[in-house]
RNA sequence: GGGCAGUUACCAGAGUGGCCAAAUGGGGCUGACUGUAACUCAGCUGGCUUUCGCCUUCGGUGGUUCGAAUCCAUCACUGCCCA
């Protein structure tokens, strides 16, 4: 993998550059699509291609790893020919799944020991067997198992959770550098930092990932139950410390305001699940605001889902339909939904660059904001 | 014409003397959702009030009772059965 920053912005940190995978380009920033178990929940691979223009997107090693199973997956030839994506993926490494499944797993020094959620079944993730499992999974990029920390940790947890993720990266590099990709093409590994909301455990954990030298890096941890400003001033903090010439992934964000003043400060790639599953249940994130198509209002607004038209799909069908839809539980308005997200997040981003190309992106990101923060009524 | 059963909130449907503005579903309204155990979850759903509380309701009318959705009479309507 590599990384070319293209354009700075004069007026912030943000910029715009360029990944090579062996699955293909990226251009950052950019907002990558979950599926979770290999599916983009509601959207088909030529949806993502074509409509959402997608550019890479995420699988998850623990849900990977309880199904379909790695057996099926390595028989596959890895998760692009299973999923039939041949563009770029990331796996995220179950680190989430520690903070998620909270309830079903303990954590000890050597790794978390969960109980499936599907079947109770017990298996330990460690920093070793999480690189071997995304070794065959066969993503482009794959992360470190970590310990996502809860926002609202004090200090003393959130240190020696930090203290333990980077003893996990150790062994994660490690492991990682003597083993070979499974499938023939490149793969590589992002470090995560973490250091909840604590400057000081922050900018040691960047400090330490940044040492490391990896092709990318990542930071996790945040969008996890802290203030908003608070994540702002610990992305501050970090990307002050990670390398300017290697991508800086936000793990799990966010809201599409809080992905424009995290590229202002600096972050090129980004995933949520918030396009697909707030898609799903009625909220549409548009540049005039959140749109509620519950709303009973919203039952004879004939006019198209989004005039500012991310996709074929905000053109050709109407409010009141998407509207309908939803209020009858049709799949076809889950999927409308999560296209019409999907296409917005990724046209958020897309305008992003284009506006850092232009030199104007702090004004932009000023005409934008408080819009699509605010709520649309009729 | 006779017999039996029934009529409860938007719908279905519990409740058969006070703990009932009335269970439970459904529907509806509103909100939440940030590296997906999530087509999920939460609140509200007679009126006025932030709460307390007050007011108006259980087919209609009239009674019994300290007190009635619940008991009695009568009328209306619905369903089934017999002529």
């Amino acid at each position: 993998m590599t990384f070319r920053v293209e354009h700075t912005d004069k007026a912030s940190d943000a910029r715009t550059g360029r990944i090579q995978t062996d699955h293909g380009e990226i251009l950052t920033p950019i907002f990558m699509p979950v599926g979770t178990v290999g599916s983009v929940k509601g959207i088909d691979v030529r949806m993502l291609e074509n409509d959402v223009k997608a550019q890479i997107i995420l699988g998850n090693t623990y849900h990977l790893y309880l199904r379909p199973g790695l057996d099926i997956l390595e028989r596959a030839g890895g998760l692009h020919n299973f999923n039939g994506w041949n563009h770029p993926i990331l796996t995220d490494s179950g680190g989430f799944q520690v903070f998620s499944l909270a309830e079903n797993r303990k954590l000890t020094e050597e790794g978390a020991i969960f109980r499936s959620h599907i079947d109770g079944s017990k298996h330990i993730f460690t920093p070793e067997n999480v690189m071997d499992i995304q070794r065959r999974i066969g993503a482009d990029i794959i992360m470190a198992f970590d310990e996502c920390t809860p926002g609202t940790a004090e200090y003393d947890y959130a240190k020696s959770s930090m203290e333990r993720t980077q003893r996990w990266l150790v062994r994660c590099v490690k492991r990682f550098d003597e083993t070979e990709p499974f499938y023939g093409y490149n793969q590589t590994l992002f470090p995560i930092v973490q250091g909840c909301v604590y400057p000081k455990l922050r900018s040691e954990s960047a400090k330490f990932v940044a040492d490391l030298g990896r092709e990318g890096n990542a930071i996790g941890g945040l969008a996890v139950g802290e203030p908003t400003e608070k994540m702002y001033e610990m992305i501050e903090v970090v990307n002050a410390i990670l390398p300017v010439d290697k991508p800086r992934y936000l793990m799990g964000v966010g809201t599409p305001d809080n992905i424009l003043e995290a590229i202002e400060r600096g972050v090129d790639m980004f995933d949520c699940v918030m396009p697909t599953r707030n898609g799903r249940n009625g909220q549409l994130f548009t540049y005039e605001g959140t749109i509620n198509i519950r709303n009973a209002f919203w039952a004879d607004d004939f006019s198209p889902i989004d005039s500012t038209s991310c996709c074929w799909a905000d053109r050709y069908y109407t409010k009141a339909y998407l509207h309908h839809l939803v209020m009858c539980d049709e799949l076809l308005g889950l999927e409308i939904a999560s296209l019409h997200n999907l296409a917005f997040y990724l046209r958020l981003v897309t305008d992003a660059r284009q506006h850092i190309i232009n030199g104007d992106f702090i004004d932009w990101k000023h005409s934008v904001v408080d819009n699509l923060k605010r709520r649309v009524k009729r």
